[in-house]
DNA sequence: GGGCTTTGTTCAGACGGCGAGCAAAGTATC
DNA sequence: GATACTTTGCTCGCCGTCTGAACAAAGCCC
């Protein structure tokens, strides 16, 4: 039951696992995926399952064409195993990211390979009726660049650039999105797919993706940190994101990391985001631009854009602006280490374009900064998704949904509309 | 399987429930103990089993002790149920509290209740030898003023005053505590009364008693702030206790509120230890006598207690100390609640006895400083279990493992020992 | 080729939980 | 007070799930 989940499930059972077909039968099938090709004895093995138990569930599983027999696997001294693999272009998942200014979609295979992506700048913040207009379109852009892919869709996953609450995901925040009315109100191009609807805070999807699929594969706890406009943070905390009450954890740009600081639009003084954000950086870039009179960013009005370019092409003001904002963010980065522990951090967002510009200084103000050195240098590392994290991340939501409740793939017993 | 447990589970088996007797036979067992009384038939109607079902895991629980059949309740239009009631003192639990300089003991029922409680001041710190033989002393006297109770001990839960990885819980932090020589040694203790030995962070288990018996009860998400020679803090998420990577989560001593401040043991500059905890209040304090020539302070060397005293006393200088401690206090806490936005704050540990001198002053900084105003003032509160919070919650540790694995309770298939 | 191992299947059986049915013990209605 | 109805707790047979034993097929090793 994930707490994102929009759309009721398709069946009606009382208990997590019960009323279900076969209760071991998706644990089976997330092994599968997880080892991508298998054998039933291995199955049987690493699951501790008897072999005749594993036998009658993959019997269950090769007609869903979530599983194939693609021949036999080498010999451990007997008789050669049927290899099941598992078939990652059997359904496909639509990932869509709205940022505050632009929409992004990803058609997914099960792998979390992106098939198709479209994006398009849009001013998401003003025009939510032309937003979700977008999204359908852009949605149905991908669906029919592929044959076939809506009778074998699986759902519809999407990140927002606010918090979601998991106990009423279909509203957002009205001081983030102040004229969106408090829905994001996507509920119809889910239900034009016939397939569940599902939604969280991009930061959290970012880690998600993360997680399965880049700098977080194999760490259960760790902590993603989003540098755009704004600076969001999602945490993974025994291998599944951490929400907080009402969703709203991981808002890292409103720590406070001085006390004497400028005030924020958050209330509190000396927030993260008064340093780091994109606006502020270009407010300290206008100001520092008579102590600089050669620099590059003297030609134009400077933008986030070309005070990254700036520091990438060496810059001395720019390098001035992003080794600051790295001190900034080191405080309040070694200051959510004390608090929770990840073992890693990982960045993402605009300004990780400059990559070690950014976190080599960052690494040192965090070395400085922690005796009990919860994590060492190494442990701060940049997105391996980069722009796509987020979208990627709400096709992942889908996914893992998918695989813990394996009703909810569209194999065989399910709809029969046009393609 | 509990994280910190240490000893060995008693039988082996292979998965979470598999192997068990009765998978659902501790649901029930703890629906019975969460209701304390309640008939067969509502707790069929209630866990959505059979009537069937029920009947026969009850005549599994009847000959364990910890369930008995006392009489019957009133009718809801036909026969009347019979009534089954959890019995609170059929096991006995030690719960063991070591801080910086003390050690308290206390012997609980199976309700969290005190029976007997013991408690010595002790060079913690510096002999972890005479901590151990106190902590053995102690805890045989709580057993011995009670007859019988070896035979009916579950566990032996223990709060220290150091981070505890769950994965190597018999492992204490050198650098917290030098003198130990990495471990807290205190097996032979548990292995004296064979029974496991659990252990855990003080703010923790103060948390996890909050959530149990105090003023954490039915709040899912929430923060334990424990004020004493430091600051830590515990934090329940989703009504489990959050961990981080390595145990080390809640140093929220160490988060810095002021990057100018002064610099402090771990590293960082303008920690929040610099500005509460009992050491800075006692510099401080000195360093102000002379602004305030009559107060109450000026008669002896200020210690945490005589300032506690004198603010509660209205003395100008100490409710200064405490109106500015809270300040300070107030910034982290914000930056708390924005980063995990938890559902409510719990204060516990020394400082607490100035009750709402600290608190008022602390919800009007929160308030100031949180615009999503992730909670409001009435969701900071103090302890309701004071100073006991530890000890109780270690043996809460216990009890909650053993409702989670009845084979953990002692009734019957165990030991027949000497009492 | 013979002995051994491994794989995957079949089949009888154990076990947990379920619903139907029933007696006991209550309430509601006349 | 008699009758009808409800609720409770138990018994019993059934079903689905998983298991172990047995077996054939297919490999390895000597």
């Amino acid at each position: 039951m994930s707490p994102v989940m929009q759309t009721p499930e398709r069946r009606t059972h009382r208990r997590d696992d019960a009323g279900r077909p076969r209760p071991l039968a998706d644990s089976v099938l997330r092994m599968i995926w997880r080892e991508r090709e298998i054998s039933r004895a291995e199955i049987a093995r690493r699951a501790e399952l008897s072999r005749s138990t594993v036998s009658e569930i993959v019997s269950l599983l090769l007609p869903t064409a979530l599983v194939a027999e693609t021949g036999t696997g080498p010999s451990r001294g007997g008789r050669r195993p049927i290899v099941l693999q598992f078939q990652d272009d059997a359904c496909l998942i639509l990932g869509v990211e709205v940022g505050a200014s632009h929409v992004a979609v990803a058609l997914t295979d099960l792998r979390g390979k992106v098939l198709v992506w479209r994006h398009r700048t849009h001013v998401v913040r003003t025009d939510p009726k032309g937003t979700r207009a977008l999204v359908r379109e852009l949605c149905d852009a991908c669906l029919d660049k592929t044959p076939g892919s809506r009778r074998r869709l699986v759902g519809l996953g999407v990140a927002l650039p606010c918090p979601i609450d998991p106990r009423s995901p279909e509203r957002v925040s009205e001081i983030v999105l102040p004229d969106w009315g408090g829905r994001h109100g996507l509920e119809s191009i889910a239900e034009a797919y016939d397939v569940p609807l599902m939604v969280d805070n991009d930061a959290n999807l970012g880690a998600l993706a993360e997680r399965w699929w880049g700098a977080g594969r194999g760490v259960d706890d760790f902590a993603f940190v989003k540098i755009a406009t704004g600076i969001g943070s999602g945490h993974v905390s025994g291998g599944n994101l951490y929400r907080g009450a009402t969703g709203v954890a991981g808002e890292i740009g409103h720590m406070a990391i001085d006390s004497h600081g400028e005030r924020c639009v958050c209330g509190l003084r000396g927030c993260l985001a008064t340093f780091v954000g994109s606006q502020a950086l270009v407010t300290k870039a206008r100001k520092l631009l008579a102590d600089y009179p050669g620099s590059m960013l003297a030609a134009n009005e400077p933008t986030i854009t070309t005070i990254e370019d700036a520091a990438l092409a060496g810059d001395p003001l720019a390098l001035r602006l992003v080794n600051e904002a790295a001190e900034h963010l080191g405080v309040a980065i070694a200051s959510m280490l004390n608090l929770m522990n990840p073992a890693k951090v990982i960045f993402g967002g605009g300004l990780t374009r400059v990559g070690d510009l950014l976190l080599e200084p960052l690494r040192e103000t965090v070395r400085r900064r922690t005796l009990v050195s919860s994590v060492d240098a190494s442990a701060l590392v940049m997105s391996e998704l980069g722009p796509r994290a987020g979208a990627v991340g709400a096709a992942t939501m889908v996914l893992k949904a998918a695989l813990h409740d394996s009703r909810l793939f569209p194999t065989s017993h399910r709809r029969a509309e046009a393609s």
